[in-house]
DNA sequence: TAAATACTGTTAAATAAATAACAGTACAAA
DNA sequence: TTTGTACTGTTATTTATTTAACAGTATTTA
């Protein structure tokens, strides 16, 4: 119906980029820059030139020749192809540290998404505020989420009680959730799920890191 | 010289997902497991037996027919590849509520990994420990780094002060970088950066979500 | 002991993503 | 007014990754 069907089959690394190349030139708009070069782009993101210029290109924007890419233009066609119209609520399952940064994170952003609220089983957090987002009790998840009609969860709770939360959140409706617990969990079909453990990352750098250590040690 | 070497041209995503089936595997070991099929690990990381019986053919593991994989030997098999021999150190950059969350996360955890340092600009943080591991200044970073052998960093610091926090880091001669703020850095080539914010992700998922919604709509 | 079953292991094919190659063009310099 | 330069935009190619196809085999069932 609206303009997103067309973009329905850009490559996921795609829908990645285009969120990260809009971070990058809302800092440029702050900068009072308005426009901007594929290479510019390319450098900050550590990718090519023409990376960009092709993930552009897949969305239809056509930058000036010798001025770029008009800045505010281009955050303006990003936002509507991954932004929603409505604002796409999230809630944060357990106020622990992690929860804690993420809330803060969003806090004060302009963005299309907001974190609306935090579920946690401590009866000292529940009933309180944090950074201005309220924090319930489990008991609360299927009428807030619905009522407030949250569509994204993240989940923060300890990893043994991630599968528990899962499945709350799943019963309630969700729509989306994003799992930073290193316990992997199930999902029906319909609930789009990203699952992105510290570990996994960490321990990826390190075997890098190792690998380039054993090629040093090599040359010498 | 090591096993490593015959390694090194395993795929990214192959790294990725040896860091993970480790993980499910130590939780079956706990639960007296011994052996697992492919399918089951397969359940685990929403992804398909094929490619873990490929994974695992590519690191020249072999199952048993009828039985499947022995878990403490893939485990085994897998820290052989993925681990240092030596500790791997760590250090947090930023005591806030991420850099918290990770010290906690790591805190207790039997792994090649352990965080041995945080830093952090405010003078009542430094000097003390969190969890067992002391807060240091930014100051002390070139000689604590050195002195230590910490080879990678995790930048938790607000997002204007990444770029400078990164620079301490390579200065003093860190291996690998882990940016989780929203703004990218540079680093010189032989420092392997990962940068992983939690924005994108966040956008991302509301992006498929947003597309499920619309796609849902059409078929009224 | 033949047939079915339930797995592993490997090669082949398909898909997804990144890179290279290059055509096109406005502008600047000579 | 030509030549060089510095960009964009697009197609072609290559590389990376996943999936499919299927051969092989121990075990169970008939």
């Amino acid at each position: 119906m609206d303009a997103t069907h067309a973009f329905e089959h850009l490559p996921h690394k795609t829908i990645e980029r285009l969120s990260q190349y809009r971070r990058a030139l809302l800092i440029c708009l702050e900068n009072k820059k308005t426009h901007i070069f594929s290479h510019e782009i390319a450098k900050i993101q550590h990718i090519t030139s023409v990376q960009v210029r092709r993930d552009l290109m897949l969305i239809g924007y056509s930058g000036t020749l010798r001025q770029g890419y008009n800045i505010q233009e281009l955050i303006d066609l990003i936002g509507e192809i991954i932004d929603s119209e409505e604002l796409t609520k999230v809630a944060v399952m357990g106020l622990g540290d992690l929860g804690r940064a993420l809330v803060n994170y969003f806090h004060d952003k302009r963005s299309k998404l907001d974190i609306v609220a935090i579920f946690d089983i401590n009866p000292d957090k529940t009933g309180t505020l944090f950074n201005g987002v309220p924090c319930y009790s489990v008991e609360e998840i299927p009428t807030i989420i619905q009522e407030e009609n949250i569509s994204i969860g993240i989940i923060t709770v300890p990893a043994v009680q991630a599968p528990v939360t899962a499945g709350r959140l799943v019963k309630a409706g969700i729509k989306g959730i994003l799992n930073y617990t290193p316990t992997p969990i199930q999902v029906p079909n319909d609930v789009y799920l990203e699952e992105l453990d510290m570990i996994t990352t960490l321990e990826k750098i390190a075997f890098y890191v190792k690998l380039s250590d054993e090629k040093n040690a090599l040359k010498q």
